[in-house]
DNA sequence: TTTGACCATGGTCTTGACTCCAAGGTTTAT
DNA sequence: ATAAACCTTGGAGTCAAGACCATGGTCAAA
């Protein structure tokens, strides 16, 4: 059994990040002692591991919340969890080709600056970003 | 001279929004009539697209507010315009990496469960996440 | 025994970009 | 003249994921 401090260590969060986490029942200690410690078990352990991998693949702490009621609750099946995987996949997806799409309309403004030796009343940069988009995105 | 209402209308913004880039110095009404109602110019309407480019090209509005000082401060040169793409971009490279990993690691999770015909008990997406990431990522 | 490290609760604060609301004044259309 | 549509200010609330703080109890080592 591990004090609050030790699974935070272990797991590289803070004691707040954990406590946290228990308000919005994503993890619970397994008992307390008299004195009102949380004391942790290895399945808490598991659990902060699937947490962190879970968020390292996008998901949310809610999104977390559901994968891990369908972890437990034996008659779900895999596919529930499967389709959340693929939506999520597309979500990121999306963003991805946002952030692209920002990626290559400062690309066109940091050419169309070429060296910066302009003026500021003249940067190209701030004369397209008035303009229409269409032009540095085309 | 256009309402407030007007210009929301025509930048795709709420009036809200409106107030909400004056109170932070984004923008301003050229004049006000006797009544107080806020009236725009041209000028406000470029503004409002320069806003709008920019929060395409990944911008925070504060970051505007200084691409707005440069704009206006004639003595400040272009260099320093293009300087703030280049941060802007790489930040957003950076964003994009991890976008690419989580988005892979999530092509392996959903490979891993083939057609997700399994039980939620023995689903390998579930186990997956419990184990360490570097299965997934590598 | 007392100091320092740890833990508890309950609360507010942060960031970013808004949104929503209340209470009221103004314009416009019929 | 009155209803609908518009505008004003000021302030509070939203989301995510915690961080931070005050105040105080608990435990181990010197």
């Amino acid at each position: 059994m591990y004090t609050i401090g030790k699974v935070a260590r272990l797991a590289g969060v803070s004691t707040d990040t954990l406590r946290y986490y228990e308000k919005e029942n994503l993890i619970a200690p397994a008992s307390k002692t008299a004195a009102g410690y949380r004391l942790y078990d290895d399945e808490a352990m598991r659990r902060m591991r699937f947490i962190k991998q879970a968020q390292q693949c996008g998901f949310t702490l809610s999104e977390i919340k559901d994968l891990l009621t369908l972890k437990s609750a034996d008659r779900a099946c895999c596919e529930d969890v499967r389709s959340l995987a693929i939506e999520k996949k597309l979500r990121i997806e999306h963003k991805l080709r946002t952030l692209q799409a920002m990626s290559r309309a400062l690309d066109h403004l940091i050419q169309s600056c070429g060296g910066g030796e302009n003026p500021a009343g003249a940067c190209p940069i701030l004369g397209a970003l008035e303009g229409s988009l269409q032009a540095a995105s085309a």
